[in-house]
DNA sequence: GACCTGCTGCGGGCTG
C-alpha cells in the first residue's frame, strides 16, 4: 500500500485514514501509480462497487492539489450516463474534497439553475455532467468552452461499456474531440467500465489514434461461486387442474424468493406487469405483506425511487420484477438471486445482470433461468418444435460460463448522429466551412468511416430546400437555415436518441407513469399498470393524459420495441447444442425433456444432413446458422425476389408462391454474386432520430453499415447450399 | 422478437 499511498496528496491521505481503510484495493494502487507516474489514458475495469471511482479520482484530485494546471476552468471532468449516477458520485466526491478548495459541481437537467450559474461564473473543481448537458454547453456557450475547460487535466467516463458504439457513445466521442480541438491540447481520458468481452475495442473507442498506448487496469477475477438452475415450463396445456406456465413460474418465484432481496428480469415491460400482478395477488391471497414490485422505464420516477429504496433497505425483503432499468449503474446493494424469464438477448446483458448477486463475501451468485415453451400439437410450427427459446438460453449460459460476451460493432456510419453533430458544430461556431466541419467530425472525430463523398451527400440532403436545416452563405460558410435554427434552439435537440410519443397515466391526481400512444384505449377499458389494476375514465388527446381509477381486473398494455441482434457466435452455439448430446447438470427434468424433444425434431427435420428443407406445400425452412444481421440480409434478398420470409434464430421460413422463382435457383444466383436489391421490400428505414432528414440513398448506406452485411451473401448462400436438399 | 438513457432559457408570480 505504501508506495501508492505515498503518491497521494495530504488531504486525500487524510480522507483515506478517516474512512478506516486498512489498505487500497489492487486496482486502486495500480491506477494511482499509472496516473501519478505517466500521462497515459487508461481503462479501469471492475464490477459495480469495485472501487473504480476512487481508483480514478484519488490520484487525480491529488494532482489538482499538488500541481494544478494553468488556465481557467474546471480541473476535472466526469461524464456519466445517468442523472442518478451523477447525483450519487457528486456526494461521494464531495466527501473527499474539502469544499473551499475543490468544489464538486453536479450538472444535469434536474440540477438547479443557481448551481449552474455559480459554476459558470467561477468554473473550478470537478464538473460531473451528462453527454446531453455537455452538448448544450457547446451549443449555448460555444465561445466559452476554452474558458470553462482551459485548465481541465482529465476526463473520467463512467460506465464506458454502456456507450461503446451506441449513438450516445459516438456523440460523446465527438464532443471529447471537439473539446480537445477547442482548447488545443489533448485531455487525459480515463474510462471506468465493467469487464468487457474485447478490451482492445474499448481502448480504440477511448483513444482512436493511440489505442495501444491506453493502459488497462483490470480487477482479477476472484469471482464468487455460481449456482445455476434452468427450469422448463410448458404453456398452452393448462387443463382444469393444471396452472398456466405464467402461474407456475409466479408460484415458484413466490415460494423461493420471498423473504430476501432479488431481481427478476422478465424481458419486456408487458411481462413485468403480468408477473408483478400475479405475485402481488399471491401475497394478498396468503395475507402476507407485499414485497414484489414492478420496475421499468414507463413507471413514474416516484414509484421507481420507492422500489430502489426498498431494495437498499436491509430490513424490508424486496423483489423487483424488472427490465434492464435495474441492470445498470445505481447501487442497489447485493441481491440474493437473479431470475431471468425467457432467453436474454445478449450474453453481455446476462453477465451484467448476474453481477448483481453474489457480491457479498462468501455468498454465491445465483441465477434462476426460466424457459417457457409451447405445448406441441400436430400443427405446431418448427420454431416451437425446435424449442428455440430454450436452446438460446442454454447457448447463452454456456457462453457466459466460458467468459465470452459480445464485442461492439465498430463499423457503423452513425449518419443520424452525424447530422446532429454537423448542426451542433455550426451552432457552436456560428457558422463553419464544409471542409472544417468534415475535418473536425470525420478526420479527427469518430465519424472516420464517412468518406468526403458520403459527407457531401449528407450535406446536400440536409441543405435540400424541403429540409432546410442548413444553408450556404455567399462566402461558402455553412449556416443554420430557418428549420435548423428552430430544431437546435429547442431543448429536445441535445439528446441523439429517439424517444416515442407517450400518454401520461394519472390516478387520483398522481402520475403512475407513461404509455406508448399506439395503445388503443377507450373509457371503460381495463388495464394492469404499475403492478395494479385500473379502469380508464377519461382520455385527453391534446394533453396526452389518461385518467384511471382502481379496478378489480385488467390486461397489460402493449409497449412495443425493436427486436435485438443475436450474435453469430450465439447462433453457432445453438446449433452445437441441437446437434450435441450433453445434458447440462443445471437443467431440471422438464427442461431436459424439452431439450430431448428439440434434438429429436431437429434430426427428424433432417438438418444434420441439409440446410434446406421443404415443409409441405410451398414452404421451406433454411438453416442459415448465423446471427440476426446476416440472416436478415438473406431475408431481404429473398423478399426482393418475391418470397415471403419469416426470421427466426438461425433459420428462415420461406413461403414459395406460384409467381416466385425456384428457391434453389435464386440461392445459386446469390452464390454466384448476382446483384440483389436489398431495399425493394425493406420497409421503413428511419429508425434513428435524424434519419428523416436523409435521402433514401444515404439511409441505405447507413443500414448496410450497421444492420446488414450484403458482402457475405455469396458466401452464406454457398455455405447453405453445400449442405443442400437431399434431391 | 427488447430494453435503456436525456433536456435550456425565460417570464410570471410569489416571498422575504
Amino acid at each position: 500500500m505504501s508506495s501508492a499511498f505515498d503518491k497521494l496528496a495530504r488531504p486525500v491521505q487524510k480522507w483515506i485514514r478517516q474512512q478506516g481503510w486498512r489498505e487500497l484495493r489492487d486496482i486502486q494502487a495500480r491506477s494511482i501509480r499509472t496516473i501519478c507516474e505517466t500521462d497515459a489514458d487508461l481503462i479501469v475495469a471492475a464490477s459495480t462497487a469495485g472501487g473504480k471511482t476512487e481508483a480514478a479520482f484519488l490520484p487525480l484530485i491529488s494532482q489538482v492539489f499538488d500541481d494544478p494546471f494553468d488556465g481557467t476552468g474546471f480541473d476535472l471532468l466526469y461524464i456519466g450516463p445517468l442523472k442518478a449516477l451523477i447525483t450519487d458520485q457528486a456526494i461521494r466526491l464531495a466527501s473527499i474534497c474539502p469544499e473551499a478548495e475543490l468544489p464538486v459541481v453536479p450538472w444535469h437537467g434536474d440540477v438547479s439553475q443557481s448551481i449552474k450559474t455559480r459554476a459558470l461564473k467561477s468554473p473550478k473543481g470537478i464538473l460531473l455532467i451528462t453527454p446531453e448537458s455537455l452538448e448544450a454547453l457547446f451549443i449555448r456557450r460555444g465561445l466559452e468552452i476554452s474558458r470553462l475547460f482551459g485548465a481541465t487535466r482529465a476526463v473520467v467516463i463512467d460506465e464506458l461499456h454502456t456507450v461503446l458504439d451506441s449513438e450516445r457513445g459516438v456523440q460523446l466521442r465527438s464532443l471529447l474531440t471537439r473539446l480537445e480541438l477547442t482548447i488545443k491540447r489533448p485531455i487525459r481520458r480515463i474510462g471506468l467500465s465493467a469487464t468487457l468481452g474485447d478490451m482492445d475495442l474499448a481502448k480504440a473507442y477511448l483513444r482512436p489514434d493511440a489505442a495501444n498506448a491506453v493502459q488497462l487496469i483490470e480487477a482479477d477475477g476472484g469471482e464468487a461461486e455460481l449456482r445455476l438452475q434452468l427450469r422448463g415450463y410448458v404453456s398452452g396445456d393448462e387443463g382444469e387442474n393444471s396452472p398456466s406456465a405464467t402461474d407456475a413460474i409466479a408460484a415458484h418465484l413466490f415460494k423461493h424468493l420471498r423473504g430476501s432481496d432479488n431481481l427478476v428480469f422478465a424481458g419486456a415491460r408487458q411481462r413485468v406487469e403480468i408477473y408483478a400482478d400475479r405475485l402481488r395477488e399471491l401475497c394478498e391471497r396468503e395475507h402476507l405483506p407485499q414485497e414484489f414490485y414492478p420496475h421499468h422505464a414507463s413507471l413514474s420516477r416516484e414509484h421507481r425511487d420507492f422500489v430502489e429504496h426498498r431494495l437498499k433497505d436491509a430490513a424490508k425483503p424486496t423483489t423487483a420484477v424488472c427490465t434492464s432499468t435495474l441492470e445498470l449503474g445505481i447501487d442497489i446493494g447485493d441481491v440474493t438471486c437473479v431470475a431471468q424469464i425467457g432467453a436474454p438477448f445478449s450474453v453481455a446483458a446476462l453477465r451484467q445482470r448476474l453481477g448483481r448477486s453474489g457480491r457479498r463475501e462468501g455468498q454465491p451468485a445465483v441465477l434462476r433461468q426460466y424457459a417457457v415453451e409451447t405445448q406441441l400439437t400436430p400443427e405446431s410450427s418448427f420454431v416451437d418444435r425446435l424449442r428455440l427459446g430454450l436452446i438460446r438460453s442454454i447457448a447463452m449460459i454456456d457462453l457466459l460460463l466460458e467468459g465470452w460476451c459480445e464485442p461492439a460493432r465498430p463499423q457503423a456510419l452513425h449518419l443520424s448522429t452525424l447530422v446532429h453533430q454537423i448542426l451542433s458544430v455550426i451552432a457552436q461556431r456560428g457558422g463553419a466551412s464544409a471542409s472544417v466541419v468534415y475535418s473536425i467530425l470525420c478526420r479527427e472525430g469518430p465519424f472516420r468511416k464517412v468518406t468526403t463523398e458520403v459527407f457531401a451527400d449528407v450535406l446536400r440532403s440536409i441543405g435540400h430546400t424541403e429540409t432546410g436545416l442548413i444553408e450556404q452563405s455567399g462566402s461558402g460558410l455553412l449556416l443554420l437555415g430557418p428549420a435548423g435554427e428552430k430544431l437546435v434552439e429547442h431543448y429536445s435537440f441535445y439528446a441523439v436518441f429517439q424517444t416515442p410519443e407517450e400518454f401520461r397515466l394519472v390516478a387520483e391526481g398522481k402520475d403512475l407513469g407513461t404509455l406508448p400512444i399506439d395503445n388503443v384505449l377507450a373509457p371503460g377499458m381495463l388495464l394492469i399498470f404499475s403492478g395494479r389494476r385500473w379502469v380508464v375514465q377519461e382520455i385527453h388527446d391534446r394533453e396526452k393524459v389518461i385518467m384511471v381509477k382502481p379496478a378489480k381486473a385488467g390486461v397489460p398494455p402493449v409497449f412495443g420495441g425493436d427486436p435485438g441482434d443475436i450474435h453469430d457466435k450465439v447462433i453457432d452455439r445453438m446449433f452445437a447444442v441441437l446437434e450435441g448430446g450433453t445434458q447440462p447438470a443445471y437443467m431440471d427434468a422438464a427442461s431436459l425433456k424439452m431439450l430431448a424433444e428439440a434434438r429429436a425434431h431437429y434430426d427428424q427435420l433432417g438438418f444434420r444432413a441439409t440446410n434446406i428443407q421443404a415443409l409441405g406445400e410451398g414452404t421451406s425452412i433454411i438453416a442459415t446458422r448465423v446471427g440476426t444481421v446476416k440472416t436478415s440480409t438473406l431475408a431481404l434478398a429473398l423478399r426482393s425476389e418475391g418470397f415471403s420470409v419469416e426470421r427466426h434464430d438461425g433459420f428462415l421460413l420461406v413461403e414459395v408462391g406460384h409467381e416466385t422463382p425456384n428457391l434453389q435457383t435464386v440461392l445459386a444466383d446469390i452464390r454466384s454474386g448476382e446483384p440483389v436489391d436489398l431495399f425493394l421490400e425493406a420497409g421503413n428505414l428511419m429508425s434513428e432520430k435524424f434519419h428523416k432528414y436523409l435521402s433514401a440513398k444515404i439511409l441505405h448506406l447507413d443500414a448496410v453499415s450497421s444492420k446488414l452485411a450484403p458482402e457475405i451473401l455469396p458466401q452464406l448462400a454457398n455455405a447453405i447450399m453445400r449442405k443442400g436438399p437431399a434431391n
